[in-house]
DNA sequence: GATGAATGAGGGTTCATTCAT
DNA sequence: AATGAATGAACCCTCATTCAT
């Protein structure tokens, strides 16, 4: 029994500090960018050393890939959304919003860094675009068509509206990453404008 | 007056030069990014020796700065726009789209290589949102504030909404560098639909 | 008793995977080099963990020694030669170089690994000539002199020939290791013409 | 004129270092083992910087092919030998003794170092046996043949014949290298009684 | 101004060895 | 005695930058 516990103690430990090793490196990399960020700066943020590192990834660029897998798990639109079509559509934008902001406050910094590789390293742009980008198409677009089949939102091409409600979602992302502070501190305002002018337009009177 | 001749005519081949080194770093940093882009391959490409680059540029971070700035040029919400009051806002907003469109197709990958530094140069940030995401935001308000005004489209934030278009315009883009195809493909239906949501929200009936 | 008995178990089996680990880096170190083979191959191929080799062995260099000693024991030039002055002396040489046929055979791959060390690593070579060219040496020499000494030979040199002798059967391995298949295939012809030119001479007529 | 002079002074510059690299690392190689070398060892023993290494060489590896390739060019059995058909076969075969006495008095080292590798390295091997080793045994094999057919040397079979002499002369080399202090200091007698081993035999009377 | 050989700091990665369990 | 995670020095190699020509 008490090697049990010890081993599973040990076992803990080990999956912690791949955990840790992620976490530090996805800080740097969101802080100084993946290609200034060397295995020892990695290293010593989390305090193991270099050599520690490659016993839990194979590689450099496998820590980035890493990163893109804890995004990607944690990333995807809520499957919650799937059961919600009996709030009122408004209520269902708000949400999606609210969670995207969650979700960006907790996993910023990461999504930050591996966005700018993403930009210039096609294999990781390959596993984001299907990963993430295409199932939250496809989650939105679904959603769409049925509130469009029980007439509460009007007669809309179902898969180009997902796309610009998800351009929307990704543009406030990197409005915000290159400098706007006033997404962040303004963000309730931003998405009950955008909720307005999504469902009742611009058009006076 | 010889000399006058001679002056001007070696300027334009240095001009003509270190157009010519900037526009292959370019296109490499757009094709591999930037930090796999060696200062041997934009001299190959270029055609000129190392060496050379550093008589018209004084680092390869000079060379992004360049860019940035090509871009900044170019890149910037039309001016023409600001006299335009005459059409009517949905024909604004197809124009703005519409030149967008030709923007990106100009200088998509050149963005695409600059925004993946910007993303974790914190300079090259600071220049890109001073440079290019304020006065757009600032056109952009203004506009619209003058359209609120004019009584063309009712009464809403106008900072608020410059930043919706503007994370709009943003967001699409990312999606296509992404991966989507549809995007490219359908840009004249997304701008259509874009604009009808925009102007008359989503609401049924 | 039973301690003694336990104890004596106990030894075999620490001597046997001692061996084990042994012949797993003989084997390693002949198929890809003493510096391409790293401590985790040799612990995978002789189904231990890493730290245990140091159990058994102060360093990967003791191992290279251990093989060293291996061969240095079933190396020798038998000693039943020695008490085999009845053969003729024609019979002497083809026993000698069957025995060495034979001895490479087995033994071959590990002479090869510890051979490309021995050119490289002076204590390696000072224990090799030592421990198997001085004492060969001395044994042939020994030998040559006695069959003088009853005129089975004619009188010549027993300190050159026996290194002449010593030479021909080094140069016979290395050829064949650095890929003449035909040595290891026509041995018995080589070997028949080689006795053949050593005691009657090419001169013609 | 003056541009040529020194532009031809460069190269020879040039020309001069990469043969300056080639022989420290050999040295080197020889000294301690390619392995145990390292290229910051090299560069000191050079006078030029790790980095300048690779302008001429690819990788380590190459300064090895390097040196293959040095030693094939100048290591082939002098050509002259083809044409020395007028000298006695005993004056032949003290030439040839002579001829390799000299050439590893000069390469002595590199062939080491290179041999060492050889061992353990099949592409290393490969280039060796096919760019020394059959040439080598070839040339013998032809000569070999004609003296037989001239009635120099009794009828012998000249493949196997070649290979006993190559073997001979490998021997020679590693058993020297190995340690034996004789062989060099005796050369002149080993030559002697090997030639006359060779022609008239080891058998009495 | 143009060249490209030379530089050397610094990169990612490996691996023999140690030691807590 | 056995384990294997942790270590960190050392490796080979790259590349932005310099400077003599």
């Amino acid at each position: 029994m008490e090697t049990t516990i010890q081993a599973s103690r040990r076992e803990r430990r080990i999956a912690a500090r791949k955990s840790t090793i992620l976490y530090a490196a996805g800080r740097l990399f969101a802080e100084k960018g993946y290609h200034r960020t060397t295995t020892k700066d990695i290293a010593e943020a989390a305090d193991v050393s270099e050599g520690t590192i490659y016993n839990y990834f194979i590689s450099k660029d496998d820590l980035l890939f890493g990163i893109m897998t804890e995004l990607t798990e944690s990333g995807k639109l809520g499957e919650q959304l799937q059961s919600s079509y009996l709030e009122g559509p408004r209520e269902f934008l708000l949400t999606i919003l609210q969670q995207r902001y969650e979700f960006l406050q907790k996993n910023g910094d990461m999504l930050q860094a591996v966005l700018s590789e993403i930009l210039v390293n096609p294999e990781l742009r390959r596993r984001y675009y299907e990963e993430l980008i295409i199932p939250s198409q496809e989650l939105l677009e679904h959603h769409l068509r049925e509130r469009i089949e029980r007439g509460q939102i009007r007669l809309i091409d179902p898969s180009i509206a997902a796309r610009i409600l998800l351009a929307m979602l990704s543009g406030l992302f990197i409005l915000q990453v290159v400098g706007d502070s006033v997404i962040r501190s303004e963000w309730e305002t931003i998405a009950q404008l955008l909720t307005d002018i999504l469902f009742e337009g611009v058009a006076p009177g």
